[in-house]
DNA sequence: TTACACCATAGATAATCATCTATGACTATA
DNA sequence: TATAGTCATAGATGATTATCTATGGTGTAA
């Protein structure tokens, strides 16, 4: 059998006029002329270099091979209707991957996007990675994931980003810190306690330097730690001071509490970045179409809703 | 997906390129050129509708969709070849049916040709129609079996026949017949008793009645019995006497012996006999070659073996 | 026997395909 | 920063394909 000569087109012909057991009738069916429908069975036949078919009473019927034929053909163009269904599926974002890279904060509360998600679209696979600001720029220069999540987005023309989520960052301390309490506590007044920091890589890091930094404020006694939960756990037994978002507070305040500090907390956003060039894979659409229209009930964010919409509606264009 | 424009060239094509991550090498290794080979792939993601590889670092790697091709590819590559590997397996004969039209006598000896076929070709599919000479010719016009068995052949330019083996008719009386140790026996001697006769469309009654017509005896008493076996029971039983193929008689051959007539045993040969403009199925092409291989041990008959061999060789040409 | 239904073949044509050579863009490596 | 390797695109061309209309053969049914 010539192999390579075989199209499903002829396949198609081939079963149909096997079902029908008429060359007229098919010919009918696919909206082609009767001569047409014989010379694709011509073909074939010359491609298998076998009879396939033979008249006998004025039907057509496979011969011995034809009826193999036939068995093949129906096998092979089901399966690739089901890899045509599976295309749908994908187009549709209802089924396929995608890549998430998360700035190491938003993990305390990615998950509640992207649970709920999951559940909803249990042919989708996401891939979430996760790492300090710098690590996500790297990834993001080196386009190895699909959608991004930074509270600042790098700057770069390629880039499209919309807002979903407030991330304040706020001043903690251990619980019953003497602090709690005073009225009107400045930065100032804070000067002198030891201020546990994550590393420079990290965007809360970059933020609250930045904040002291147009506030003209040096800290004296800072120490870097590379983990927020261990930050949380350093300041709840007492070795100082922290610049935390909130949502890393709000998720376990065991033994932390925040303080009242004048100008905090600091506002900044997260965003959720992509690439302007990448062809987003429909999942991941998928998954922002999802997030748009559950941010109201999650986060009670009803800016970010809009942003997303946008995003959204641009990506849409660009395809 | 426009599944009726995919061929498989594309896909062996496109799987090539996925194995060896080159657009280059398989270039190379199809003797194509490279640009050939990137508009293969250039068509074959029209047909997806989507994006089915990417270049990454030197290297062309598929796509999520891609990879889903890839599976396809192989998938229904593999099929065709198990459907190639069946073609040349039926080519060959090893593997696929025929019908063969026996008349009834012959019964008796072709099964063992046919069992020792059989073994030898277990995915070889074989029909056995039986019946009178006239039921076998009805079968013959219809073009019913693919190979027929006759003592004398239809007359008819369209067949091709080979004789292989010799067909005694005999007389045969019960046991201890009177007529057994009878010296110069003649019909003439015999032709009061009743005489067990196969019905008119029968072959062996067909060569017994010429035979008694050319030599102008007529009989006195008959019986039609449609059943050589039922006649030869009917003779051990003292009914009469028979005219049967020795074959019938040697096979089971309780109760009856075979009487000394003069010009005795009627010479009849059995022929394969086939269509001319038909084309055998390689199965019943091979069926006859492998008779012709065994005829010398399974009955000691040489000249049939030259028959079989001519006839072989008059179907090689034809196909 | 005539009429009809069905199929095959011939001949024509526009579209598509498979393929090539030439060239340009991009990327990693010497 | 040359250089080589890898792809993509453009343009050309002969072959093949898909498709039609017209016509003729064959078998079935009225």
């Amino acid at each position: 059998m010539k192999v390579r000569q075989l199209t499903f087109r002829l396949l198609q012909v081939y079963a149909d006029v096997v079902r029908t057991g008429s060359i007229t009738a098919t010919a009918n069916r696919l909206h082609l002329t009767q001569p047409t429908v014989s010379q694709q069975l011509k073909r074939l036949r010359e491609i298998v270099g076998e009879p396939i078919v033979r008249q006998e009473d004025s039907r057509v019927v496979p011969t011995e091979v034809g009826q193999a034929l036939y068995q093949l053909s129906q096998d092979l163009l089901s399966r690739a209707d089901v890899f045509s269904q599976y295309l749908d599926e994908y187009n549709r974002g209802g089924r396929g991957h995608f890549s998430i890279g998360l700035v190491n904060t938003a993990q305390y509360v990615l998950p509640r996007l992207l649970g709920p998600f999951s559940q909803a679209n249990p042919q989708v696979d996401v891939t979430v990675e996760i790492g300090n600001r710098q690590q996500m720029l790297n990834r993001f220069e080196r386009h190895e994931d699909d959608l991004y999540v930074f509270s600042h987005p790098p700057a770069d023309d390629a880039v499209m980003a919309a807002p979903f989520l407030s991330n304040p960052l706020v001043v903690v301390g251990p619980e019953n810190s003497r602090w709690a309490n005073v009225n009107d506590l400045t930065m100032e007044a804070l000067k002198e306690e030891r201020f546990l920091l994550r590393e420079p890589g990290s965007a809360t890091r970059h933020t609250f330097d930045a904040w002291l930094y147009s506030a003209g404020i040096e800290l004296r006694s800072t120490q870097q730690i590379a983990s927020n939960e261990a930050i949380r756990l350093a300041v709840a037994s007492g070795m100082g001071l922290a610049v935390l978002s909130r949502h890393v507070v709000a998720d376990s305040p065991k033994g932390v509490q925040e303080l009242p500090l004048q100008g905090f907390p600091l506002k900044s956003r997260w965003h959720f970045v992509v690439r302007r060039e990448r062809r987003l894979p429909p999942a991941a659409y998928r998954f922002l179409s999802f997030v748009q229209g559950s941010l109201a009930q999650a986060f009670d964010e009803p800016e970010g809703e809009l942003a997303v919409a946008e995003l959204l509606q641009a990506l849409k264009t660009e395809r």
